[in-house]
DNA sequence: TTATTCTGTTACTAATATAGTAACAATATG
DNA sequence: CATATTGTTACTATATTAGTAACAGAATAA
């Protein structure tokens, strides 16, 4: 499996609730549909639901339900959700003093890759969860 | 260190050549510039010099420079050059048969993220070499 | 020709990040 | 009180990435 996977894990848990509107669900039976173990799951819901994304209760009858309406949830609001990684990171090597590219290339780095973080978070902005829900119930 | 630092240490190597515009430079130097060994420089250049970016030449006398202008090069250039990740990836499990969400998020999950990273995509084509090289000088 | 000093590549090790699992306290239900 | 859930922690396993060393091939210069 490659990086950033635990977005798409995310989405997927969120379209699992979105799928049935409402309708109860648990770790377990998210478990089974993503084929993963609950307590993986419960991890990933633990932040969505810190996000005031899912709506969770514990005991007996614990189940969890999305807390807003599927249209109103954005890819945007999952991806800060559980803090998936920058798509760009800059290398962490130490600054050697005499050199001038060595000394500014991370200060210039961050300026630039900071357009293209923004036309990542604008993109995951403009698309809800809705469309993915209905994506999936239309095949 | 983080994720997708090989992008930024593949624009460290570029602006290095694009400092000094034309002057060689060997993988020693550069690696001291970054601050890692020759061999892994050597390892991001041969890519940089397969993508057509440098020109690189073996023997005693043997060095690397630019292989257009640094107006000419892209920061989608380096980023297609090193094969670096994409923005985002999608889960690898295993589909769970009776589940429709399970069958089909990754379908919807492929349409939806094709969109975020032509939006990646775009910006790093919008921003050159030259741009970056220009920034670490002006400081 | 011979010594030198580069690149290009491979093979390997070390470090880091991520996924996966188990265990259990806290909680609510019936 | 028995049960079934979340939330959290601690730990292990796996995969990815960084780092290093070694060496063949190539070009230069003595």
């Amino acid at each position: 499996m490659s990086n950033n996977t635990q977005f798409s894990i995310a989405v997927h848990i969120m379209t699992g609730l979105g799928y049935k509107d409402g309708a109860d669900m648990t770790s377990s039976s998210l478990a089974r549909s993503v084929n993963t173990c609950p307590s993986f799951v419960r991890r990933v819901l633990s932040k969505l639901s810190k996000a005031g994304l899912v709506h969770t209760t514990t005991g007996k009858a614990g189940a969890c339900t999305l807390a807003k309406k599927a249209s109103e949830i954005s890819l945007f609001d999952i991806y800060e959700a559980v803090d998936a990684p920058k798509a760009f990171s800059i290398h962490g090597y130490d600054v050697q003093k005499p050199c001038p590219v060595s000394c500014n290339i991370k200060a210039a780095l961050e300026r630039v890759l900071e357009k293209t973080q923004l036309s990542v978070e604008e993109s995951l902005k403009s698309i809800t969860l809705e469309e993915v829900v209905s994506d999936v119930k239309s095949v």
